[in-house]
DNA sequence: GGACAAATGGAGGATGCCCTCCACTTGCCT
DNA sequence: AGGCAAGTGGAGGGCATCCTCCATTTGTCC
């Protein structure tokens, strides 16, 4: 995103790796891991990262710049789609899985990075998008006529909510909400499903002392 | 649950105040609150929490042994009701509004508490009701014939991710998200939808430094 | 090769949380 | 009324987290 300009090799290997360790340590875990734990993982100090990041918010807004650009992307091929029940249902599915498999997405796509108006500003203009689709949708007749725009942010929250113990679990009841959800959008009502993922509730928070 | 027995009547009233704290402050603000926070509200120190309930854990059981009671009470009255599609609609819609208007919910339920067998016992009993429900809606053809058990463990965790800053726009979330999955659910698809909620995606989580 | 700024790492400051300790107070029983 | 166990509150121990400081190392340019 912003300057990685004039580094030296070192420091941008480092940065790079750093990169790389916070993506996958926040999809793993999720936007709680500690500074240290990233640090170690990269082979590098605290100072490193905090030299580089000057704050974890700022790590997370460069993390997740990547996929916050691969979202607005997936609206623009959406919107070249001439077919419109599919461009609607192909961003749903498409963005409900990437937050699916990543446990920092909900939480890095949701917070207002103070700075980075960069990313503000492509989510904005993907969810511009978006509501274009639903029109077409709508307009086409498959999509039902009472369908808000806040039932896609409803969406959002609700597949957010879903947790397993592991990214494919996780990604099966996605896309079993998802199915379901999206039968529920069509105005007439007939898809066939995804299948049932096996699921534990207990998973969804931890229990209170042990964080 | 346990024992409020021989306490000194000041003790007595301290100790419910303190419940009825915790219930309101689980319920506003999540399973978070400190127990500092919990103390001053009720008008005593942290010590005499801690002499009341020895742990945090402890507090979260009791505080919620109410609404897991109530939750298996909603599933005896549904297995009473004769009409399997409304028996099941109803459990599902009630415990949802309870989870939606209570941001402890859904930690308090799924939270194992190692000691609090009763509680364990309640919700095991509740889920085996539940699954019987759906059997019987199933057979009277109402319910889809792919539905699982874990379905529903799929819809508390969906339901589990709806926030907002009020209760009330989180109970209409909730409502919609309900109606629109019961609408999935159903063998043949036809059922007006609640309306559909203002939503803001980044209640959801909170930005990760701010914690 | 040598100088020097850039880069580094780990100790530790600040804060916030759960929970404990103990000197003090207060209701209860006779 | 008076003794005493039950009850109380707030300071602070232990731990985890985000972030800073500074002595030391390391790449780069002549």
């Amino acid at each position: 995103m912003a300057a990685a300009e004039a580094l030296r090799v070192d420091a941008r290997n480092n940065r790079t790796r750093i990169v790389e360790a916070a993506r996958l340590l926040f999809a793993e875990e999720g936007l709680d891991v500690t500074m240290t734990d990233i640090a170690r993982h990269s082979g590098v100090g605290v100072a490193t990262l905090y030299r580089r990041f000057p704050t974890k918010e700022a790590l997370v807004a460069e993390a997740f710049a990547e996929q916050i650009e691969l979202c607005a992307a997936v609206v623009e091929d959406a919107l070249a789609d001439p077919d419109p029940w599919c461009a609607f249902r192909a961003v749903l599915e498409q963005v409900c899985a990437m937050q699916a498999v990543d446990k920092g997405f909900t939480g890095a796509f949701a917070c207002r990075f103070p700075d980075a108006t960069v990313l503000d500003g492509l989510r904005s203009r993907a969810e511009r998008g978006f509501g274009e689709l639903a029109r077409r949708a709508k307009a086409s007749g498959e999509l039902r006529e009472d369908f808000t725009f806040d039932d896609i942010t409803l969406l959002l929250m609700a597949n957010g909510g879903i947790t397993a113990d592991s990214p494919e679990s996780a990604l099966a009841a996605s896309r079993r909400l998802v199915g379901l959800l999206l039968h529920a959008f069509r105005a007439d009502g007939a898809e066939p499903l995804p299948p049932a993922p096996r699921l534990e509730l207990h998973h969804v928070v931890r229990p209170p002392t042990a964080r």
